[in-house]
RNA sequence: CGGGGCGUAGUUCAGCUUGGUAGAACGCCUGGUUUGGGACCAGGAGGUCGCAGGUUCGAAUCCUGUCGCCCCGACCA
């Protein structure tokens, strides 16, 4: 055993309270025909897989994301109590995430800018719903400037701000304090802006990624004349939050609508993409808000429209974040590290030179240089490794860091004017060993095909992700017309369950403390498959229902 | 904010009960042999034991205070 070892057993095997995945049951295990890809062989009283130093998923779940998060060198705690460093093997992700994301923003006719970090608290407090929601949690600067007092840095008591600052939780009101200068007439609409930032939620407990004090994210805020037009907005950038988690990241995802309860504080209505973890529990992957007139209103921004009449326009905003890494780990990767859809791998391939003597090396590094040159003026983002360590030890690294494809070049590929190439994953056959599962990944081929077989590759193994995610969603997903079906399911391995819902926000809540289970979203109609569809009788009061909500647990 | 845990080498930890020269493994560096799934041998570098007081001839160890982080809960846009 090395590395992370020592604290793991027993130390997140708290209760059986919300976190219903410490349990130690295989996923998927009521899945038919589906791939097996978080099937484990059952291993109590350890996570397994030490020394490779993952915990199994089956094992502890929790701990799993952990270790891929620091072994696959993504991100790490920082001295600052709950602030994470995103390291350079994460960020390069979320750089292409980035990337995938601005150019459907411009695309669909936005344009970047950027606005202060520091929100006065008399801004915030003007949109009363909207303060009431973030009152909490929010970081407060209250000095200006520092002293040193007896050889020690302070705080200098004397440098009191005359009004606090609020470092932004999200940027509503200095957007729209600031749109009161930029709109005055209809022509001037839409205002369609987007920033990309930081942001600061002081929570409480945090997770790598998924929930930290500090994250960084994109933040859409768009004015227009109607609100026909603004609602279309809405929805047009929750379609492109679709698309890009579906076709960038290969993680399928429920559009629909949140409920009263789970609306953004200030919002008319709120939709959202909600996608499923390996766990069985709901991550929401984005979201997108029609705000009617109200930051309007608050910030007293107004335009002349064509009949000369002053109205207030109507906003939207939509935003996504870096907890969108955390979702992307915990949709693919397997016990063995991280696995990156290729459009969003850094490193598309790695090349591994083998032999033994020096005049094998002579031979094969300028082979592995030669393919590499030929790859990347292809496009592809190709790592040579040439560290001298063991092939093994490398073919660890690589696989545990989520490099789809791995081209190995020694001499006996020289001789025969081949290279192997070994995918990081295939789609998992019920029944297979480890070792058949480890043949079905690698493939010898001639070395002219190299390029084009490994542009194949990334095409389908980003297909085949997809397929992946989506089967085991399914495998996972109910359609439920009863309260003892309900409790069963969520006592079991859970999922994503359709059930028809008429309950009140107190209804709600009781469903959410007898369960642990929320409404996720009221999808689209669009997104409900045909065995969800139709009216019927809501699964807790009985009254009559027009559709089907999604109800999960939740991270 | 409540409950629990932990601060000792780059990392994970032992040592503390019963005070007496600072330990292991992994990692790192050097040299050699190795290299188609985590190599081996030899040598080496690396720690004011979270911080501040106190007790003591002597403190990583005992006492008091303090700071920080992690986990669980409340909370969650």
């Amino acid at each position: 055993m090395k590395g992370i070892g020592g604290r793991r057993s027993g130390s997140i095997s708290a209760g059986g309270g919300r976190e219903s995945v410490h349990n130690a049951k295989p996923f998927g295990a009521n899945g038919t025909g589906v791939p097996e890809m978080a099937k484990q062989q059952q291993q109590p009283q350890q996570s397994g897989n030490d020394a490779k130093g993952i915990a199994t998923r089956a094992a502890d779940y929790s701990q799993w994301y952990l270790d891929i998060v620091k072994r696959a060198e993504l991100a790490e705690h920082s001295s600052v109590r709950g602030c994470m460093v995103i390291r350079p093997q994460g960020y390069a992700i979320w750089e292409k995430m980035q990337r995938e994301l601005d150019d459907r923003f411009k695309a669909t006719g936005h344009v970047n800018a950027y606005f202060p970090l520091f929100i006065p608290l008399s801004f915030l407090a003007r949109e009363e719903q909207h303060a009431a929601g973030f009152a909490k949690e929010c970081a407060v600067v209250t000095h200006h400037r520092l002293k040193t007092i007896d050889g020690k840095v302070q705080v200098d008591p004397d440098s009191k701000l005359e009004e606090p600052l609020i470092v932004r939780p999200t940027s509503e009101t200095i957007i729209w304090n600031q749109y009161k200068g930029w709109i005055q007439s209809y022509r001037d609409l839409p205002l369609l802006i987007n920033q990309w930032a930081n942001v600061c939620r002081w929570e409480m407990r945090t997770r790598l990624f998924l929930r930290t004090a500090e994250f960084l994210w994109q933040e859409g805020h768009t004015a227009h004349a109607s609100e026909q037009e603004a609602r279309e907005e809405t929805h047009r950038m929750l379609g492109v939050y679709a698309d890009f988690a579906e076709n960038v990241m290969a993680m399928p995802v429920v559009q629909g609508a949140k409920s009263p309860g789970e609306r953004f504080p200030g919002a008319v209505e709120s939709l959202s993409i909600e996608a499923m973890m390996q766990d069985g529990k709901a991550l929401q992957a984005g979201t997108s808000h029609y705000l009617g007139q109200n930051f309007a209103k608050s910030a007293e921004v107004q335009f002349l429209n064509k009949e000369g009449k002053l109205e207030y326009p109507y906003a939207t905003s939509w935003g996504v974040s870096t907890r969108l890494m955390g979702a992307l780990i915990m949709t693919h990767s397997d016990d063995t590290g991280l696995i990156c859809p290729p459009k969003l791998a850094p490193i598309h391939a790695v090349i591994v030179p083998i032999f033994r003597k020096d005049d094998e090396k002579a031979k094969v590094l300028p082979a592995c240089e030669a393919l590499q040159q030929e790859l990347r003026q292809a496009g592809l983002a190709v790592k040579l490794d040439d560290r001298d360590l063991h092939p093994g030890a490398k073919y660890y690294e690589w696989e545990m860091k989520g490099v789809p494809v791995r081209i190995e070049i020694g001499p006996k590929d020289l001789e025969k004017d081949s290279v192997c190439l070994v995918r990081r994953f295939v789609i998992e056959q019920p029944g297979e060993s480890e070792d058949d599962r480890r043949k079905r990944k690698k493939s010898f081929i001639p070395r002219g095909e190299a390029l084009a077989q490994i542009r194949g590759l990334m095409d389908s193994m980003q297909k085949e992700l997809f397929q992946r995610a989506l089967a085991f969603r399914e495998s996972r997903t109910r359609v439920i017309d009863t309260l003892d079906q309900f409790e069963a399911f969520f006592k079991g391995d859970g999922g994503f369950a359709w059930v028809h819902w008429a309950g009140n926000a107190e209804q709600e809540e009781e469903l959410a403390k007898r369960f642990e289970t929320s409404i996720r979203c009221i999808p689209l109609a669009s997104q409900i498959p045909d065995a969800a569809r139709g009216a019927g009788t809501c699964i807790l009061t009985g009254r009559p229902s027009a559709q089907r909500v999604v109800m999960a647990k939740s991270y």
